[in-house]
RNA sequence: GCGGGUGUGGCGGAAUGGCAGACGCGCUUGACUUAGGAUCAAGUACCGAGAGGUGUGGAGGUUCAAGUCCUCUCACCCGCACCA
């Protein structure tokens, strides 16, 4: 028998199915779609196991589908743009475009030997002209929609980097990609309003039952929807009003002093004359210097100084004084709060401090409504107090009348605030693609008009650490004539977020080729939505918080029909080694082109796959990729031992006369048809379907002193076994599949159906329970009775001798299951 | 602090409220072999000689029956983190 050389056959089938342009696929209006989509790769060069794990379960689903008589569109690509490629040139020399493309190369080459369904003639690469020719044309939409603008703000510098980041993309404070400690930075940038769409992206969750619960609720989170109400008090001895926002419009009567974040505008006007004067201003500036997380982190002790002014409060007319403190952010809602110390926990504790006075403005039986012996802010429900005709209402019944009477009498109004901020997508760096925005001293800003784009990168380039983006240094680059007036003008030097390139790939995919327009609209409204999108829960907010904002955008342009990119979403676990993540720091990097070439792809495939499902983490383990070799060289002996018998036509499909051994062996044949199908469509869990093929290929080996009697079992065992296994490991399965006398594609054949009439048993083995313990087992007709189950549990030889002493009391019986004889 | 998740043999992991540990790894024994790190067969939660008993992080509870449902609690992991 020729051995199971995996080399030589999945080179064959790799060939095979590029020649034969097996995964291209175009629209086919009569054939229901199914968009299956994994997250494309950033081209670091190599594939790690976390690709292999994501691109394998994307594939099982593909050819899974594809095989239950879907039109299944499953693209890759390469999200191409970014700082490491500007890194290696900055100390490798290397042209970012140059080190790219070599990385995409080789990792193509890489992706290809893992035999995955892709339609390569839909490959796109982001830093491609052709590519980001549309991502410019995105912003170009975006501005004219009043949903890109440019401001001065306090942003988020990476010194590591040099450039600046997206709120999203800094975590603890420091920078997601280099752990480099962000610092405040006040420059002009670009932004996305993204919280225009803030409810919409809020209220749509609701549309994503495929999306994990776990990836709403951060989303949820993030966007952090408030209720709450605004309104402007007096300061005395001044014109300015002093605006805030508060949540607990109710306990506005427990009111005993105001705060403004330290940036705040009125900071400068109230300081101005006052005997502390000096003080505030050095409060401020060390405030201004501290970095977000020495200043927001909930560790850290609340500061304040007095600014010596005070407002008025306009529900009683009390004087309040107003501080400045460092727990109050410029950024949410109006930048100053009043504080309530009573009923909030981070007032209370400033109060507590500053010997500032608490007012109990809600009472409940489990509050002392005495601000003395309090040691912590009542934060619960109750009923108001000392607050004027307010007194008696509930917390939510305040809440309202307050509104009410505040709108009524011009003082504020209620308000919704979000948390998420407008996204900010200004890089100052060279790897990316361009802003199409062009600076002319007499029209001002002016937007590069369609047909001009792509604003093309410069390839001749210095790369140098400056804090700038090096276009700045490219003169033929940034000087250029304006689009309006044609006098001298200078182009926007920044580039965009690459998240901004990976908001939109996925409809790109629908029409890869197309010059004029970013996405063909039928080619879009035939393939879109995605029906799976597959990828690491990392992503859970950024990319896939921003690609449903460009979604529901384009489609409020009348771009797309449908507002949400993705409708079922899969969350795929790290793969650890030694139980921690992989990575080159640790040295417990398993390389994924060592484990194909040693084992072959439908070994690593399988194995990634088997050993546990999708969600969890995964545990690398040598030795299971063993198992996973083992059980396939197993396949393949097991399969060509008996191919030879099972060829060609002659052997009928007929299942009648069988004996109990061959009725056992379609049982277990239509059970495992039932179970992979399931295990794959409706909980991908791929471990147990792959155990189940295993338990198939146990039970035929069991099976081999009657199998030359019944080669029309046979034949169908070994068949289904390898259409179940195909997904997985699909070499292998072709040239089997052909060694059964096949010569169509296994990925063409249809996927089985399993019968009914075999998963009919004629006896089962129930179990015998006495008060809940099992004290036996028995072979019983599978169609027997409560009635006759009862009698012969009764008569049962155990039964009777553990119970002779003791009463019946009931008899529980689950047909097919168990007998239960509770006795006393 | 808030939100979410996970705890099951030596290991990865299975179990619509109905036989805990499927499947795989590892290990033990045997067979075939000059040999075995190949293959095949049998075994493998724990205690106990056995009958039997005990076991799903811990403590309670519901139920004829709980890994699964409820209450409390512990440990670890992830997300958010002064958002007024």
């Amino acid at each position: 028998m020729e051995r199971y050389d995996f080399k030589v056959i999945e080179e064959k089938w790799q060939k095979y199915w590029s020649q034969e342009n097996m995964f291209r696929v175009s629209e086919e209006p009569g054939k229901p779609k199914y968009y299956n989509l994994e997250m494309f790769p950033y081209p670091s060069g190599n594939l790690h196991m976390g690709h292999v794990r994501n691109y394998a379960i994307g594939d099982v689903v593909a050819r899974f589908k594809s095989m239950s008589g879907y039109n299944v569109l499953h693209p890759m690509g390469w999200d191409a743009f970014g700082l490491p490629a500007e890194n290696a040139a900055l100390h490798n020399g290397i042209h970012p475009a140059v080190w790219t493309h070599a990385n995409i190369d080789n990792m193509r080459r890489q992706l290809k030997t893992m035999g995955i369904t892709y339609d390569w003639d839909r490959e796109v690469a982001t830093c491609k002209p052709d590519y980001y020719k549309f991502t410019q044309w995105m912003f170009l939409k975006l501005y004219e929609n009043n949903l890109a603008y440019k401001k001065k703000a306090a942003v988020n510098w990476c010194p590591g980097c040099q450039t600046v980041l997206a709120n999203e993309q800094v975590v603890e404070g420091a920078c997601e990609r280099c752990e480099s400690s962000v610092e405040k930075k006040q420059l002009e940038q670009w932004f996305f309003k993204i919280t225009d769409y803030a409810q919409r992206l809020l209220d749509d969750l609701e549309k994503l039952p495929g999306w994990p619960e776990k990836v709403k609720i951060m989303q949820k989170n993030w966007i952090g929807r408030s209720e709450g109400c605004q309104f402007s008090l007096a300061i005395e001895g001044s014109e300015e009003t002093l605006t805030v926002y508060t949540t607990r419009p109710d306990t506005v009567f427990g009111v005993t002093y105001m705060v403004l974040a330290p940036e705040h505008p009125l900071v400068e006007t109230l300081a101005a004359g006052k005997p502390q004067e000096h003080e505030i201003k050095d409060f401020v500036k060390r405030m201004k210097g501290t970095s977000d997380i020495a200043r927001t982190a909930t560790d850290v002790e609340k500061e304040g100084i007095f600014t010596g002014a005070y407002a008025i409060n306009p529900m009683n007319g009390e004087r309040v004084p107003i501080w400045i403190a460092n727990y109050v952010l410029l950024e949410y809602g109006t930048g100053a709060i009043m504080a309530v110390p009573a009923h909030d926990q981070r007032d209370f504790e400033f109060a507590r401090k500053y010997d500032i006075p608490i007012r109990v403005v809600i009472k409940s039986e489990d509050s002392p409504a005495e601000a003395s012996t309090m040691t912590e802010a009542y934060t619960g429900d109750g009923c108001l107090i000392n607050s004027a005709s307010f007194d008696g209402l509930s917390v939510n019944d305040g809440k309202k009348k307050v509104n009410e009477y505040m709108k009524a009498n011009g003082i504020g109004e209620a308000t919704i605030n979000f948390r998420l901020r407008d996204w900010l997508i200004s890089r100052q760096r060279y790897w990316g693609a361009p802003i199409p925005i062009v600076y002319c001293p007499d029209c001002g800003m002016v937007t590069v008009p369609e047909k001009d784009l792509p604003v093309l990168l410069p390839e001749d380039v210095e790369f140098k650490p400056s804090g700038e983006s090096p276009l700045n240094y490219v003169e033929s680059f940034y000087s250029t004539t304006c689009p309006c007036c044609g006098g001298p003008a200078r182009r926007e030097t920044d580039t965009m977020d690459t998240f901004v390139c990976s908001s939109w790939y996925f409809d790109r995919y629908c029409s890869p080729k197309v010059a004029d327009t970013p996405f063909n609209r039928e080619a879009a409204d035939y393939w879109m939505p995605v029906d799976q999108y597959i990828g690491g829960v990392e992503h859970a907010i950024l990319h896939l918080m921003y690609a449903r904002f460009f979604t529901k955008f384009l489609y409020d342009i009348n771009m797309l029909s449908c507002e949400e990119p993705f409708t079922n979403l899969l969350t795929q676990g790290m793969v650890l080694k030694d139980g921690s993540k992989m990575s080159k720091s640790k040295g417990n990097v398993v390389s994924p082109e060592d484990i194909i070439n040693t084992y072959g792809a439908d070994t690593a495939r399988l194995f990634i796959l088997f050993a546990s499902p999708p969600e969890r983490d995964l545990e690398w383990s040598d030795q299971g990729v063993e198992g996973a070799y083992r059980f396939l060289n197993r396949v393949w002996r097991q399969v060509l031992e008996y191919s030879d018998k099972i060829k060609g036509g002659d052997i009928p499909k007929d299942y009648g006369n069988l004996s109990s051994e061959a009725r056992a062996m379609r049982y277990k044949t239509h059970y495992t048809i039932k179970k992979v199908s399931e295990d794959i469509e409706e909980r991908f869990n791929f471990n147990t379907a792959i155990s189940a093929i295993m338990e198939l290929s146990n039970t035929l080996n069991g099976f081999k002193n009657f199998a030359s009697d019944n080669l029309p079992v046979v034949k169908e065992v070994v068949e289904t076994m390898l259409i179940l296994l195909s997904p997985f490991s699909p070499h292998i399965c072709e040239e089997l599949w052909q060694a059964c006398g096949y010569n169509q594609s296994i990925y063409l054949t249809p996927w089985p159906v399993y019968e009914q009439e075999a998963l009919k048993q004629d006896e089962v083995e129930i179990v015998l329970q006495i008060s809940g313990k099992v004290r036996d087992r028995l072979t019983v007709p599978a169609d027997a009775s409560e009635e006759a189950l009862r009698e012969i549990a009764l008569n049962s030889e155990k039964i009777r001798e553990l119970t002779k002493y003791k009463n019946i009391v009931k008899i529980i019986i689950v047909p097919g299951k168990l007998v239960n004889v509770v006795t006393k």
